[in-house]
DNA sequence: TAAATTAGCGCACACTTGTACGCTCAATAT
DNA sequence: ATATTGAGCGTACAAGTGTGCGCTAATTTA
């Protein structure tokens, strides 16, 4: 029972129950471009035209999700460092906890992944924009800890988290035992690209 | 002007029209789940009702326009071996070969990275298909041309395939001279997972 | 030649969609 | 205490959708 509340309170509610009925809508089967207004806004509990008062279209609603599947996203890696610092290998931790953040955050995992190739120019800049983000994170934790090149070190960056994605892909739709195996298969390819990096480092720069 | 015609000719002749105005339709801002049935029909030139005389839902044209791209695919490969054999590195041959049908075949390419990851279950199991039948392919090349464990030859197939696909995903979208910049990146990153595989395969089989 | 088949069409229907407009009525500002 | 604001609602409309039904006209079969 909400005592009282502020005009501006309740706006920022409303404004949550439609973030978070969209995100229940973006199932397996939805998208972003499969949802329509009516349906935010029925699951939402608000009339069709009050959902204006909150977002402009229903793509500046879609970019509000990108932008906050991203943030869960960052805030993995930072929670993958720390568990690197207190020891475990590197790679091993990482996959782990993508792995973890695919399975808990699956709606927000399945966003990112199906508007990086989606319809819409604006939503793929968007997730885009939070994969470089991604890989530069790692490009620069690899640089720093391997003291391998720059260029170097983004071309590994860049191809493992591809891959992690990719996994992370076929993760989403697998079973508790398959998505076991398909993590232990992701970490011997991203040895291999440990392996070859750092050999291509040591011989030519 | 067409002289004569079997009813069994004519009606091939419509239902090839309908397939290729849905892939006229599936440029860089519509996906298979976003066309209708209408627009097709409209597309092709015939009433919304004849669709029904060649498919009996959009579903079945989308898994047709799967197949096809799926087998344009395949082509592709047999192209790419024929080249390898006539020498040239096998990387940089497939990785070339790649880049040509991403360009020339931009909009079945499309499709298939779409639905790769789309709403759809059948289509993406669909495109599922013809991915683990490229990396088959590639695994076999590479056992028989290296000797590698067929289980280490499997690992390295599916980076390097998870890889070349992901970097079609940004060519598609890209300028000749990025397209180049990514295909130099792509090569570096294949040749990381060859020596990497290659190394652990000799210490570890 | 007569009968049967069938690709393609037009009409109709019940829905869903986005959004313009004007109202209410509670929270805020004056 | 009074005036203003603004979140949320209901109504309405034009446009689009998938698809059932029955017709035509030409090809195929008998």
């Amino acid at each position: 029972m909400p005592h009282k509340m502020t005009r501006q309170q309740q706006k920022l509610k409303t404004r949550r129950s439609i973030i978070d009925a969209a995100f229940n809508l973006l199932d397996e089967q939805r998208s972003l471009s499969s949802i329509s207004l009516r349906e935010v806004a029925r699951a939402a509990g608000i009339a069709p035209t009050s959902f204006y008062r909150h977002f402009k279209d229903i793509d500046e609603l879609g970019l509000t999700l990108v932008d906050e599947a991203g943030l869960a996203l960052r805030q993995l890696m930072r929670q993958a460092r720390s568990r690197i610092d207190a020891g475990g290998g590197v790679i091993h931790t990482s996959v782990n906890t993508f792995m973890e953040f695919v399975v808990s955050n699956s709606n927000e995992f399945r966003l990112l992944l199906r508007e990086h190739s989606g319809t819409s120019p604006a939503f793929r800049a968007a997730v885009l924009r939070e994969i470089q983000h991604f890989i530069e994170e790692l490009s620069d934790y690899t640089a720093s800890h391997t003291g391998m090149g720059r260029q170097m070190a983004s071309l590994q960056a860049e191809a493992m988290v591809k891959l992690v994605f990719s996994a992370g892909a076929e993760a989403i739709d697998a079973s508790e035992v398959q998505r076991l195996a398909q993590a232990q298969r992701l970490i011997q390819q991203l040895r291999f690209i440990a392996k070859g990096a750092s050999f291509y480092a040591n011989k030519a720069g």
